[in-house]
DNA sequence: CAAAAAAGAATGAACATTCACTATTATCTG
DNA sequence: CAGATAATAGTGAATGTTCATTCTTTTTTG
């Protein structure tokens, strides 16, 4: 038990190693010896936890896309209002992108590069069914405007990326009033 | 002359080729060597343009970053009412994603990435000047919300990267009806 | 002590860059 | 304007390094 504990332990490291040294100078950056050293590990151990360096980047993409969607659909209560459903959401993948940075930076850098398999990126994509759902609900209750959930999505959470993005480099703070007014700009796009 | 022309051509094939691998496959597969197989050049040749790689990747962001302001601002009548200006300009950058897909792609790709420095990045700022001047005016004017254009590029320019993402992998079809409703959108989102 | 996990060293391939050299073009001289 | 010379542009092969991955050996563990 102790050593299936220390296991997981290990591929925790692992993919946090990766997660930042892709995070910090892209995926060039990111060798298998330097995640091997930065998670304190021989470079043969990666291995007999992942295929390959593929294998890894994939694992990492999805076991972060989970994460995501976790904290995604907390207090998620699908029987309140449309509109009020969609704020916590919102809010919750706000608060992901402010207290995770490093996660979610890295997950708009996989979003924009072909650095994961179109078959990986169609499984992540499921984690988000929820919030697909309560758009077509939405949509039902002629709440929201009858457009694709592609329109819906870039014009309501896609553009929190680049809001924290420009956080990060700290060219634009996004503190709690800009993120109620951004809620406001994303509602207004896409409400009837 | 003929040498000249000759030398201008070559740096052209040079960027075009870098373009194109960076765009299929990432910065991971664009090595100096099948940079130089596919501009049909000697791999030391590239280095009679460019100082070294990550010169290399800079230029090329800038010329694409050019060549992108230079389509967007095309036609655009400064002192034209402000709405008018911005779907100008908007339709412009819309129509530069479409046509192309390459070059837009590989924008999206630097702005999420540590591919490009942070110097070179605020030198292809410059080139969106005139969107910002236009904003500043529409709301002294009282048209635009008065929020960051940090916010109003957020809602209006970037979720169009999302689109024609979705686009050129075919998972959306973004034609002029799509694209006008977008447009709509992003309107929408930012007038008063 | 047997089996699993982990290690370090070793592998060939690929990498960015440089080298010594050749071909091409421009400039100068009579 | 012909021929020599200088300057530039371009090359393929070589450099040392780093890469992802594997092999053999050691350590840990139930």
């Amino acid at each position: 038990m102790a050593k299936l504990q220390k296991s997981i332990q290990k591929k925790a490291a692992l993919l946090k190693a990766t997660l930042h040294l892709i995070n910090n100078g892209g995926i060039q950056e990111a060798s298998m010896a330097k995640i091997a050293k930065l998670a304190a590990v021989s470079p043969a151990t990666i291995y007999l936890y992942f295929e390959n360096k593929q294998d890894l980047i994939n694992q990492l993409y999805l076991s972060v896309k989970e994460m995501y969607a976790k904290v995604a659909f907390e207090n998620y209560e699908s029987n309140n209002p449309v509109k009020k459903c969609f704020e916590q959401i919102w809010l919750n993948m706000a608060r992901f992108k402010q207290d995770m940075p490093e996660e979610s930076s890295f997950l708009s850098q996989c979003d924009n590069t072909p650095m994961i398999d179109e078959e990986t990126r169609e499984q992540g994509l499921v984690y988000l069914h929820p919030l697909f759902s309560l758009w077509e609900r939405g949509q039902a209750e002629g709440i929201i405007k009858e457009i694709s959930p592609y329109l819906l999505y870039a014009y309501t959470i896609y553009p929190t990326a680049f809001l924290m993005n420009m956080h990060a480099r700290e060219l634009f703070k996004v503190d709690n009033e800009v993120l109620h007014l951004a809620f406001q700009l994303a509602w207004d796009s896409i409400k009837v």
